[in-house]
DNA sequence: AACTATTTATAAGA
DNA sequence: TTCTTATAAATAGTT
């Protein structure tokens, strides 16, 4: 129910992901109170985000210790401290994805060759030359769209020009959007862009504490 | 959202009531799961209609019991709940360092380019050109040693002979040793290298469930 | 249970 | 984050 249709499945983008989040937790606790209201159901909803924020809604005249007493009762479940085991199994699951993800980051940054055989040497530099390859693609497709839109934007001014013979000024026509194509042909003369890159420009927190703190940078 | 618009309150007509039931309850618990999977949140629901039935739902790889125990934990009913909180917060740390590390991978091999701008994509290649520099250089490095031994041994071998003159056959004098810079050799011609090119050699269970089901790969 | 006319939720974009 | 808006989804009343 939105601009288009999406399939649900965990949104990649964290952004996006908690964007969505915020207001799905909104509908979904107004539709549980709608449901308690109309229907005269007692309900609890718990909700924790992925982030370990706390939500919950419990229906009118009933407290959530009520309802999950009442829970208990008809589940015949008592709480027990949850499975301590099964937690560290996965706290020790992550920590070595990370561990491997974080060597295999430093493979590609060039930084621990030592540990590499030729062989492992030889395949390493065929990716990074694929990488290359793919990043300089990127780069001509935007370039080339950039241009593209500079034409455009000629064309239209050269008819402008013809259709009123008015002496308008050049910049004024043009509005806004001189500025990117400006951009576009510095990029042309390959200048040497000062942009301080992030490799995840959306999500700006990459470089945080938790990350330094395991000793990991890119640049 | 229907052929009229409702007021929220208690449906007076007991089969209505049962029928809006039936109805938001299914609602409900789908939207429950959407925004489970969506935004990869733990969440429970629990629902008593008025006539004293049980409903619930609780989100993936996370039982009632679980979320009900984490409830009681961060609303203060527990003693020890300190300790678990840091638990989780350190999970949720992690899952997020996890997922920037994926996102950074995906970008050093070119598979996500879609998102980054001209100034990153340019210095992402002037990464990508230094890793490769270095990996060649690594690999120089290797050539050269192995070249180093091989003279060496040769040498080794010549002062043998003059020595002692005697009829001692050769690979029973360099033993081992001699295949290895065979290999050395064949590395300088740069015939292509079969190994199968792992990232961590020491860790080859680089591709495992885990990792797999995050969707990552790098080959 | 189905069917729809409407209302509501929300995805994408600003 | 907050607002807007085009669209998808939910559902109230009906058959």
């Amino acid at each position: 129910m939105g601009r288009g249709k999406i399939e649900i499945k965990r949104i990649e983008n964290a952004t996006n992901r908690q964007v969505t989040f915020s207001k799905r937790r909104g509908g979904l606790l107004k539709k549980a109170h709608e449901l308690a209201v109309l229907c005269d159901a007692q309900l609890g909803v718990i909700i924790f985000s992925s982030s370990g924020k706390m939500f919950e809604y419990s229906s009118p005249q009933s407290s959530m210790r009520h309802i999950i007493d009442r829970y208990q009762k008809v589940s015949g479940t008592h709480i027990q401290e949850y499975d301590d085991q099964q937690v560290y199994c996965e706290m020790t699951r992550m920590k070595n994805e990370n561990d491997k993800l974080q060597a295999s980051m430093r493979h590609l940054t060039g930084e621990d060759l030592a540990t590499l055989t030729m062989g492992d040497l030889h395949q390493l530099e065929q990716q990074l030359e694929m990488s290359v390859n793919r990043v300089r693609s990127r780069k001509n497709l935007l370039l080339q769209q950039q241009l593209e839109n500079l034409r455009r934007k000629l064309a239209e001014h050269q008819a402008a020009m013809e259709q009123k013979v008015v002496d308008q000024p050049l910049l004024e026509h043009f509005g806004g959007a001189f500025y990117q194509d400006e951009q576009a042909r510095n990029m042309l003369q390959l200048s040497p862009q000062l942009h301080p890159f992030r490799l995840q420009p959306t999500q700006p927190n990459l470089q945080d504490a938790s990350i330094q703190r395991h000793g990991f940078q890119l640049w």
